[in-house]
DNA sequence: TATCGATGTTTGTTATAACAAACAACAAGA
DNA sequence: TCTTGTTGTTTGTTATAACAAACATCGATA
């Protein structure tokens, strides 16, 4: 077997995972309206596969909280509501505060210009006006962030978080960056990071999260949802 | 119609929900050892129901980290090793502690009242030497404090994290609760959230979690696993 | 014309069978 | 005795069909 290429190992995925895959990230790019109601069978043609493991993957989200139980068990895109968000930010604020602050007491130097390099590809992902690669990119860096803390279940619970509040960020992630002139509050978390202090990284990450939520709030109607601008 | 008795509304709860319980309250009460694999047929014939139902409810105990993937796709009880227990610690002291202080700021004396009720009723049960019981009770108490904050979300999450200790938790309850002689943070608990001191609730509640994690960390053998006094 | 009831359709739920991969047991050959 | 190949079993995965509940459609009757 000598002079062979490199094999990789052959993994295959079950289908319902990769379902699973394709709901995440439609939910999180925002691909599927509010209070949309998906049916099992019309999912299962789409993927061309049958409905078992299509009802897994959405089974899953559901326990999850990423989806909600419509009224004959069917699985609706939750519209969130004002106060459902104000909760989402709550926890995003102690948790990813505790996440950035263990971060800047591990990153080292090497961890910091990685970070700083997702930064500079932000920026310029901005300027040329590109907002979905850019909410590509946004995810990616915090969760660099969080991954310097290495604490899996952290990470794991965050991403539950950002998947729960996916519908309504990306919906106006194009305007709200729009409006963010001067305070750059990722460039204070990098800066934090890399001087490995753990509580401004902290404090920064918390008002990041919070001045989003600010802006979402000021979206919402008289019903408490939240509509695009 | 009239003189009838009242009717409650019949619902069919699916038979996949009633294993997810099932299997919930199992791991909730330590009846599975940690590191046994379950499988989906054995499952589906102790609950008398076929496979579909069973996988149904170990799919999404999987997605919620409640259970782990085995080398073959085979579910199989986490064994909490020291450093995963480290890191639910870590977040338990974050929610738990915050939950405790939005449940001071929000409970009034009726509230505060019946956790006392709740707090007596678990002083007996030790008396009693049932720790079975015991163990139900104390649960409910903690819970009863995080759904005064009226943070659904926190609580579901919080929930989660019991989950993923429950196997160790209730491994070691008997022995624990006999070494708490003097200081009962749970009595202070109550105390903080009686008097609407938010700050204290959550540094009662982030005491409790710190030194049943210590406790723990005591029957750590030299690979990490935590084994029975 | 409006209301009620029958009927067909949609949709989640469940059991079952077929499938494939991995493991276990065992026998044959070096 | 050790290794190797084969066979049978276990087990997760998937498709399919049957089922039941809810909804929609439509026609008949008052």
């Amino acid at each position: 077997m000598a002079g062979e290429v490199a094999l990789r190992r052959i993994e295959r995925e079950p289908l319902g995972e990769l379902a699973h895959t394709q709901l995440r990230d439609a939910l999180l790019g925002g691909r599927f309206a509010p209070g949309s109601t998906l049916t099992l069978r019309h999912l299962a043609e789409t993927f061309g596969v049958s409905v078992t493991p299509v009802r897994d993957a959405v089974s899953r989200l559901v326990a999850l909280g990423v989806l909600e139980l419509g009224p004959r068990g069917a699985a609706v895109v939750p519209d969130v509501k004002i106060d459902a968000l104000a909760h989402i930010t709550m926890v995003r604020t102690e948790l990813e505060g505790r996440a950035a602050f263990e971060a800047a007491t591990r990153a080292g130097r090497r961890e910091s210009a990685n970070l700083a390099t997702q930064l500079d590809a932000m920026r310029a992902v901005i300027r040329a006006q590109d907002f979905a690669t850019y909410l590509d990119l946004h995810r990616r860096f915090h969760f660099s962030v969080y991954a310097l803390a290495e604490v899996p279940i952290l990470s794991g619970i965050i991403e539950n978080l950002w998947l729960r509040a996916g519908p309504v960020l990306s919906l106006v992630v194009p305007d709200y960056v729009l409006t963010l002139k001067g305070t750059d509050r990722h460039a204070a978390i990098v800066d934090a990071i890399a001087r490995g202090d753990g509580a401004l990284a902290r404090k920064e990450t918390a008002a990041d999260i919070v001045e989003a939520d600010a802006y979402l709030r000021s979206l919402a109607g008289p019903d408490g949802r939240i509509r695009r601008a």
